[in-house]
DNA sequence: GTCTATACGAAGATAGAC
DNA sequence: GTCTATCTTCGTATAGAC
């Protein structure tokens, strides 16, 4: 993990960086500035010099990063349909839980499930999120002819499904059912396409 | 909330509950001594006399007294079937997310997804879970024809979804995520009980 | 069964030197 | 840009009285 930053990365990157990674595996809580320098391998003084606002503002900015992270590759892995679509996603989270020991799971669903003052504090962040989420695929969808309304309909269903989905492959530290529900999803998607076309 | 627990109910049990509600709301991390004993009215002298192994047992006890009872409403909700169970199963979340103004979610989900520490200790019970409850959904779809395969990925869909769409409940506020949800996963239950009758 | 006092560590934040 | 105190608050846990 640490490794994948190379030390030319400017400190201030590399703990954003870290925090994501510890929202991840830790939850929002156990995003703590100890645990960020440590990660980081940042000098103390680093914290309120680069973050004034301090580690709300750390917090709002790994959020935000890996908000848009998530948002490209959605985009860019529907752009061949969304049938294409998900089993790129699938590839996506099955090597951020493989290569984690199935420890990480998605940073947005930890800072809601996480609740506490974190949870307040940035919700519009995260509601948001979720909207531009569903609203990609649920443009992929329409595009392959699927009504609007079911779209919306199948957009969330996908998007609960998976992180649901990452959620219990983490527990039960296997792909498994990660892989399940991406074949169910296919079961459900492929029909509503082939319905129109 | 702390209204529900009347006076007469033993220090002990409110202890738990209260504990059980924090997780909901405050993932595991946020179950702090100090945070159970304000809730649950209870003395500060009764932490460590019920509870000798400290504020790890009351997670342990709290996490197992909530995989109980949500395995009980499962039981209980499919006994007249898959489809039907699906309807029960959306009303129990949707109170539970109304009641606390979408600021409670599941339990067990908040202590993967909260990490470090407890997910660790409590790691097997979690497991556990989620065996037990993808178990009985599948036994009722089985019971209905579905083959055994199809009915054990299908089973994981429901517990991934379900568990997905209080998550993103949370976020928009709003009980939509979780009628699309059930709605879809109608559409892909029906027909898998069609073929085989 | 319950209360007070206290020890101890972790965490966020600020001030001032280099 | 970074470092070293230092302050404060909070959280867990223990000891001993009632």
């Amino acid at each position: 993990m640490a490794a994948a930053q190379a030390s030319r990365v400017k400190t201030r990157d590399r703990m954003v960086f870290s925090a994501i990674e510890l929202m991840r595996e830790r939850g929002s809580a156990g995003v703590t500035i100890d645990a960020i320098l440590t990660r980081s391998e940042a000098p103390r003084g680093s914290v309120y010099y680069h973050f004034p606002a301090g580690r709300n503002q750390i917090i709002a900015e790994a959020l935000e990063g890996s908000s848009k992270a998530i948002s490209a590759l959605i985009e860019s892995a529907i752009a061949d349909g969304p049938i294409e679509g998900l089993r790129r996603i699938r590839a996506f989270w099955a090597q951020i839980l493989q290569a984690s020991d199935y420890q990480a799971g998605c940073p947005v669903v930890a800072v809601i499930a996480g609740g506490g003052e974190d949870e307040q504090q940035h919700a519009q962040i995260v509601a948001d999120t979720f909207q531009v989420w569903q609203e990609a695929l649920l443009e992929a969808l329409v595009a392959e002819g699927v009504a609007r309304v079911r779209a919306q309909s199948l957009a969330t269903m996908i998007i609960s499904s998976i992180e649901g989905a990452v959620i219990v492959c983490r527990a039960e530290r296997g792909l498994t059912p990660l892989d399940s529900v991406i074949a169910e999803l296919e079961q459900l998607i492929a029909p509503a396409i082939a319905q129109t076309n």
